[in-house]
DNA sequence: CTCACCATCCGTGCCAGCACCCATTTCCGC
DNA sequence: GCGGAAATGGGTGCTGGCACGGATGGTGAG
């Protein structure tokens, strides 16, 4: 039976050398079939629904919609298919994410020619598979779920008010224009902003700009 | 002759999968032999020295030594060894950079599937490869050569000295931190800093690591 | 109802970033 | 050799970023 029934999987990133290298890789595998390509996050939703993959694996970092969004948007409107979260980055602020956006699985890019193959497997067994790090994350937040608030693995959500803080500061604006612009004090947004440096455990505005782009808030 | 001889390369990227995209795409061909891989522009100079490749194909965005810093080391200890410079973005700038830096080639990763195996022939050839829009800035520049790095772009090249504390800034790093990593004084790397800002028209740090993710020159 | 959390605001203080001024040395091209 | 550019170093001064301390009202979960 070689053709027993292949595991249909959609690939998205937003760059084709590694959604080549990627392919060559899963199409190595008897059991394992890609059947739809996708640059970006609304695309792998488009996808999703004209080519019913099993298995979704995205990227953090697209354009348009981000792979964690894009997330959300197939496990509301194709909870059957399994979604697998790639990322270049060992951040548990994402993985957490991950895990509440609906995926089964988070890979880091860095390891994942070893692991990606096994990753999908263990997803389309119901299995979740986590890199290392991931597993140690969520052991600490097991043992102490307060822990998620502080310590290394800043884990509350960033609230409305901050992401639209965050914006602006990764955008450029001084503290003084984004309190122009929301019409608040300009100590209420050094305070947002400070909280965002604590949430996310970064050390000033230039590492939250980093981050906002990584997370695609915002263009480069 | 079916191991006539192949073309040996040196693949330097800084993400596994690239690599691997990269390194399946090319031993596909016949005539193409990846004999070495690096993860950052150091370690790409040292594999250079002991592999001796025929081609390097280099990506400007690595740890360490950036593309162009390897690329500069490499056509100086090593000129018979072409050199292939591989890029996320499309961006004059690093283009003429690249061309100064003793590359032979110049190929965008979103292109690179489809051209990259043609560039490395054509590159062996002694033929240059360029992708349109860096033959278009070849066209404009030899009708203006004042224009060269003009128009919307910066004004002068950036120089060498003045790319490795673009880098370190975008990085996060403090002036006294680059001062300490390139002993150096705390006025002169303020200075280049300011000499940045000035010939990119830009206004702080922060603009000037969006400027550098955007380019290319790090991962955001 | 109380508690936790959010959004809002204020004061104090330090230091890094940045602007603007100055200079010297080296090296390259004309 | 002279002019120009790159790299190096310096001084002064303002201000915005960021840490730290406090406070209030609103709101939803327990």
């Amino acid at each position: 039976m070689p053709e027993a029934r292949k595991i249909r999987i959609l690939l998205a990133d937003d760059h084709v050398l590694v959604r080549r290298g990627i392919r060559l890789i899963l199409e190595g595998e008897p059991d394992l079939s890609v059947v739809a390509e996708a640059s970006d996050g609304a695309e792998a939703v488009e996808a999703a629904r004209t080519h019913q993959p099993d298995l979704a694996i995205l990227d953090i970092a697209m354009p348009r919609l981000t792979g964690l969004q894009a997330a959300r948007e197939l496990s509301r409107a194709r909870p059957e298919t399994r979604i697998l979260i790639l990322t270049m980055y060992d951040n548990e602020q994402y993985f957490f994410a991950a895990l509440a956006a609906g995926a089964s699985g988070y890979v880091l890019k860095s390891v994942a020619d070893r692991d990606l193959v096994e990753a999908c497997r263990a997803t389309m067994r119901g299995e979740p598979f986590l890199y290392p790090g991931a597993v140690n994350a969520l052991i600490r937040s097991h043992l102490d779920p307060a822990a998620r608030a502080g310590g290394s693995a800043p884990e509350r959500a960033i609230t409305e008010r901050e992401e639209e803080i965050l914006k602006l500061v990764a955008e450029g604006h001084s503290s003084q224009e984004i309190a122009d612009l929301l019409v608040i004090s300009v100590k209420t947004v050094e305070r947002h902003r400070a909280n965002l440096l604590n949430k996310l455990g970064l050390k000033d505005r230039l590492e939250l700009t980093r981050y906002a782009i990584r997370i695609g808030l915002i263009e480069p």
